[in-house]
DNA sequence: CGCATTTCATAACATTGTATTATGTATCTG
DNA sequence: CAGATACATAATACAATGTTATGAAATGCG
């Protein structure tokens, strides 16, 4: 006893309209299609499915049972072809996302707030995390997305790399604020707030510092630019941040202000190389490296997510 | 997007078996045929369905979503045949009794327990009440089947009569045990109990009293057989009731005996005459006029249910 | 590495399911 | 009773689903 899915329809269809023929239009067949679906299922089951009364179809008793099954399966069947409607139009899924303490609190929950304002039916795990877990996860295919920084390269791994602006903080009313533009001779005798020394861009700034043979004035240490951002906006020190941190802060008690030289913040956008590549995965890191734009030291060089 | 029933059906197998060639062994198809079941699924869902790893398909992230549901709209579908199945094996369905309250405690537990021994799916209300009411719940189509005396016909229902034997019952070490047949004269010393006044089992009882030229010695009058048996088993009076609530009291204190002349207790088996005619409903009344017969006056003229 | 084996996809074709139109029959209606 | 309506059946077109045959790609092993 094998029910075709057709049948079921008919079943249902005619249960509802009463009439074979309008059971008929209502599915948009010809009306023979349905008596025979109808008689095939009748068939099929071995009892009779509907029994006149007054012109009307009304479901036998055994059929009321069969009825309510068949609403829900093919409820379920509805539903189903919905899940496939949003997943192909991308706008169903799950997405795992790896990135640094620092984006999982400031840049991020805006932009995954906008990517799935129009996509009801995606989920997101976001798992903010040090960059050498970041990578482990990324390379065990725990996550479809990583975002991290000072990323080397790894077999298992694609990434692409966005180098982000730095720019200079300052505390509202600071005097450096009139400057246009802040070089290293100019927080020679500021209290500079610096990521760690260990840090790829910590090395990158003090060269900077180097460069311009002014000794870097070190008072605060931080992990996160946040932090710093933070500290600066409490009226304290002077930093050299990421523009996407400062952007955060931006009218929260800080000046912004370009920094000479050019410090770039490289931060990576890894995937795992072996797998598959989910759409939602490729469309999220699309917007997000769309929302990074403006703060890349290069806004026409936005790297292809193709290379994901 | 419309999906075929037997494309989820080879994403299922699929995504199971992890190959192509063994989802296809597993349904009983040829391999080519599942590889295009699910190649064209997979042009209608528009994205992919698996990734090779290793030699084994592996569900994308996309598809582990539909998977889910596909999943348990394939388990509906399989409880539905479960059911249709049932429902003609008729071992399903619901089956709706109404019946005199005797019938209810008496012979119809045992029958109905035996009935549904084997249709496990199946499930009954039993309803007791006057016969009144019982003809209304027939005429109205609340109840697949009521079982009821004294009914006269009515236009909108089918019934068939069966004619119950009766008996008399006497205390057990009576006197009038001795006699392997019992009639009127032999009870005019008797303290009789017996049914209603108003009752055709009671006219028809007083009436072989009155042709026997013996008054009728009322004692107690009782609204069931079953409470005169009651009372015959305790030791008082003696009654002459149907021989189906007598057999319920076998072994339980009475002696039963034939009654001549025969009074002929005639119930009926009603059905709604429109409407539909549940195959359960149907094979529980054959069973229960089978139950009867060997109490009817004349066991070979059971009546045939394709009546009602 | 290279050869056999496995696994899958494609092509050509048969079968079955699902639709169509044409037409007949029973039932309702005025 | 005539006409309309609702449904079933028959003949048939076409799509879905199955088959076998065959070739390409991946896998496994000496």
């Amino acid at each position: 006893m094998k029910f075709k899915l057709r049948q079921l329809e008919a079943f249902q269809a005619v249960a509802e309209a009463g009439h074979v023929t309008r059971a008929a239009k209502h599915m948009g067949i010809s009306q023979p299609a349905v008596s025979r679906l109808l008689s095939d299922f009748a068939r099929s089951v071995g009892f009779e499915l509907f029994e006149r009364r007054g012109g009307v179809l009304v479901p036998t008793s055994e059929s009321r049972y069969l009825l309510a099954e068949v609403n829900r399966v093919l409820a379920g069947l509805r539903h189903l072809e919905d899940l496939g409607r949003d997943l192909t139009e991308r706008t169903a899924g799950h997405l795992r996302i790896a990135c640094l303490p620092g984006f999982a609190t400031s840049h991020l929950p805006g932009v995954l707030t906008r990517f799935l304002a129009d996509r009801p039916g995606v989920t997101v795990t976001l798992e903010p995390d040090r960059p050498e877990r970041i990578l482990e996860w990324i390379v065990g295919e725990q996550f479809d997305c990583g975002i991290t920084d000072g990323f080397a390269g790894h077999p298992a791994t694609n990434s692409v790399d966005l180098n982000i602006r730095s720019v200079c903080i300052l505390p509202k009313g600071h005097p450096l604020a009139r400057r246009a533009q802040i070089a290293p001779e100019d927080l020679a005798h500021e209290k500079l707030i610096h990521t760690r020394r260990d840090s790829r861009f910590f090395r990158r700034l003090s060269k900077a510092f180097a460069d311009h043979a002014v000794e870097l004035p070190s008072w605060i240490e931080v992990r996160q630019f946040t932090a710093a951002c933070t500290i600066v906006a409490e009226g304290a020190g002077a930093s050299v941040v990421s523009a996407l941190d400062a952007e955060q802060f931006r009218g929260r008690g800080i000046v912004i202000r370009p920094f000479s030289p050019e410090i770039v913040h490289r931060i990576s956008i890894l995937r795992p190389a072996t797998g598959a590549r989910p759409r939602i995965a490729l469309d999220f890191i699309d917007a997000f490296v769309q929302s990074l734009t403006p703060f890349l030291t290069d806004p026409e060089a936005a790297p292809s997510v193709s290379a994901l």
